[in-house]
DNA sequence: GAGCACTGC
């Protein structure tokens, strides 16, 4: 939307700027006419006015995100106040839908038009139309826990299915009921939402309205069943289908299937050569597999004539530093064609200008959670029909497009029609939490779409163990609602507790920040390993990746410190000193962020933040006693027994311990790929741990 | 000596 404006104005450099404005506002008019949603803005109103709940089945395109609420709103629904709440599954579908509808709407962001996330609130209290995760809304009930603002609530991408989205449902359903008992005139609900500190003192609350948007497909029936779930959940809920705005994408099957990456290159190369003009996209599981075939691609460029050579093969997966990440977005150069080779991260997360052709070999790494081990599991698995068709849809986006399915079409009948709900994929202690916190003591009885018993059984009971619950399972006051206002997973925010109490909570907020996010450390180009190893040797601690962790930050800081970089430079310092040191400058950033949220979070519970010093022994004590239900003990063959589950683990080679093998450890993760593995360790004195147990056991 | 789908509070 923004390129389009800007490629206007500079085609035109001497129009007068109010002209320019109204050819804007006239452009953008004539889009909002233009979309399939337009043309039944009466008919979907009126649908609101008679249904409590609605699902509206919007194909991509529709244009369903952004037009939807600005009905809602001309329909008088922020009257009084009031808003017009939607939730997405990411951040930056929450940013980017609500920086567009700004734009559109000729408002300022911040206004009207709002977004919230973790890091960022844009709203004010004008705001009307408030974009958010629907991490975020849920959070949101624990402080207003009838939502009473909001007069509508939309769920969008209610087919993804994420356990935050899942959670969402059950709770809205909930919050519906309370409100329309409400309404019909108890006092108590008024009374409650005041003590809560709602803005409608005394009122009556309006009953809550609800709708879900689900883009789907228009191909295939799988979609169709995806509304129907949620139908039948909400008792017969009534479904609508807007039709979207898709160019035809011709699906194409192989006669045999496909095993080797060998056949994969060969259709890159077939359509390369005999396709016209067009970026292709390759969906792969992981980063290995994305750089075999990267190499493949080199390999056979080589024995190609010159003429045809024009080929630009791109890598893209999440690890990748974000520079590298921002290429795939950039265009060819004339002549060349692009193609991306892609995880999943391609698939929802983000849209690549330029695709035509998608080649999908029909499998994804998908993580399953078992309940009884404690452990993850990432296997390569073949897609469901739900996501090979997500996938071939990326080829319509722009013009009609070929999807190329390396697999044979009688395979694709018998694939699952959607994926498995992620709720019953994970662990789940994070979110028992927050619903004992919402007043949810009956977990059993809770009203999950999907309902994932045997998980909810060992997430009660780590977190009884954790002290966040009682021996009958209520939340434990103070700790377990400490633990469920911060936003961590329950074992980091119980870590930081205890270093409360061990006068090592500056270290141990810095240590959750770190372990919250992914990959600090990245993969150097090969010409670079010798210099990154050096580099890495350096920061490592020998007691393990905790205390490395902490190195890093504390480093990075010091650095920024002495650099004594002004606000708007801080970014780039760091940028510098990331890259000096290996470090994924987007990962410290993340971490930074995190930081400092949750030590805002601590000092509002009235922790006082100190610091332990250089005395790392109070500091890996604590460790020990927060992660004690993680320990691993080194078995005669150099393996590792983990003390919980009995499992024989490894150690990750990512982990700075990975060579020094110390007898004990304790860890926070414990993941099966191709062994099972044991990642982010501290070593430990076996006393410690055992000294806590009995601790803990009295 | 060998490995890392993707989100989110």
């Amino acid at each position: 939307m923004t390129s389009t404006a800007q490629g206007e104005l500079k085609q035109n450099p001497k129009t007068p700027v109010a002209s320019r404005f109204s050819m804007r506002r006239q452009k953008i008019a004539e889009h909002r006419k233009s979309l399939p949603i337009a043309s039944v803005e009466k008919r979907l109103i009126e649908e609101v006015q008679k249904n409590d709940i609605l699902i509206i089945v919007g194909e991509t395109g529709s244009g369903k995100t952004t037009q939807l609420p600005q009905f809602l709103f001309n329909a008088g629904f922020c009257r009084g106040g009031k808003m017009v709440g939607i939730s997405q599954p990411s951040c930056i579908a929450a940013v980017t839908v609500a920086k567009r509808l700004a734009e559109e709407c000729d408002v300022q962001l911040g206004q009207r038009v709002g977004y919230s996330i973790m890091f960022d609130d844009t709203t004010c209290s004008s705001t009307s139309l408030k974009y958010m995760t629907d991490a975020l809304l849920l959070r949101e009930a624990l402080v207003d826990p009838l939502l009473s603002r909001y007069s509508v609530i939309i769920v969008d991408e209610a087919h993804e299915r994420t356990v935050h989205t899942d959670v969402l449902l059950a709770l809205l359903k909930k919050v519906q009921l309370d409100r329309s008992i409400g309404n019909k005139g108890l006092e108590v609900e008024a009374k409650t939402n005041d003590e809560i500190g709602g803005v409608l003192r005394g009122c009556q609350i309006s009953p809550l309205k609800l709708i879900y948007n689900c883009s789907i497909s228009t191909i295939i029936m799988s979609a169709s069943l995806d509304a129907r779930v949620f139908s039948e959940y909400y008792g017969g809920a009534k479904a609508l289908h807007v039709q979207g705005r898709q160019f035809t994408v011709d699906i194409l099957y192989t006669v045999h299937p496909v095993t080797d990456y060998a056949a994969l290159v060969i259709t890159i190369f077939q359509i390369h050569l005999e396709e016209k003009p067009g970026d292709i996209l390759v969906f792969l599981t992981g980063q290995d597999e994305i750089e075999s075939v990267e190499r493949l691609v080199q390999e056979r460029l080589e024995h190609l004539p010159e003429d045809k050579r024009k080929i630009l093969p791109l890598a893209i997966f999440s690890a990748l530093p974000s520079d590298q990440l921002m290429r795939v977005f950039a265009p060819a150069p004339i002549g060349f064609r692009k193609v991306v080779l892609a995880t999943n991260i391609a698939e929802t997360s983000i849209t690549i200008p330029g695709i035509r052709y998608v080649v999908d070999p029909g499998r994804v790494k998908a993580r399953t959670y078992d309940p009884s081990k404690g452990m993850e599991t990432l296997d390569a698995v073949p897609t469901s029909k739900a996501q090979a068709l997500q996938r071939s849809g990326h080829a319509g986006r722009e013009g009609p497009g070929k999807c190329f399915r390396l697999y044979r079409q009688r395979e694709f009948e018998k694939l699952e029609d959607s994926t498995k709900p992620e709720i019953k994929r994970c662990n789940l202690s994070n979110v028992i939490l927050q619903l004992k916190a919402l007043g949810y003591d009956d977990i059993f009885g809770f009203d999950f779409i999907d309902k994932p018993s045997s998980a909810i059984v060992k997430a009660l009971a780590e977190l009884h163990l954790l002290g966040a619950l009682t021996d009958d399972c209520k939340l434990e006051k103070p700790a377990g609602d400490q633990m469920a206002r911060l936003p961590l997973d329950p074992v980091y925010s119980r870590a930081l507790i205890l270093a409360n109490q061990s006068n090592c909570l500056e270290e141990m907020l810095i240590t959750v920040a770190m372990l919250s996010v992914e990959s600090i450390f990245y993969d150097p180009p090969r010409e670079k390993r010798e210099e990154a190893r050096t580099s890495r040797n350096h920061i490592a601690s020998v007691e393990g990746d905790h205390l490395t962790y902490l190195g890093v930050y504390r480093e990075s800081n010091e650095f920024l410190e002495a650099e004594n970089s002004e606000e708007a430079e801080v970014d780039q310092t760091l940028r510098k000193w990331c890259k000096d040191n290996f470090v994924n400058s987007r990962s410290l950033k993340h971490a930074r962020d995190i930081y400092r949220k949750i030590r805002g979070n601590v000092e509002q519970m009235g922790f006082n933040v100190s610091s332990c010093g250089n005395d790392m022994l109070e500091y890996r004590r604590c460790l020990a006693a927060s992660f004690f239900l993680k320990a691993a003990q080194r078995q005669m063959d150099g393996t590792y027994r983990a003390l919980e589950s009995g499992e024989i683990v490894h150690i990750h080679p990512t982990s700075v311990l990975f060579r020094s093998k110390p007898e004990c450890v304790i860890f926070n993760e414990l993941m099966q790929t191709r062994k099972k593995y044991i990642k982010n360790l501290t070593r430990i004195d076996p006393v410690w741990s055992a000294h806590h147990h009995y601790n803990t056991e009295e």
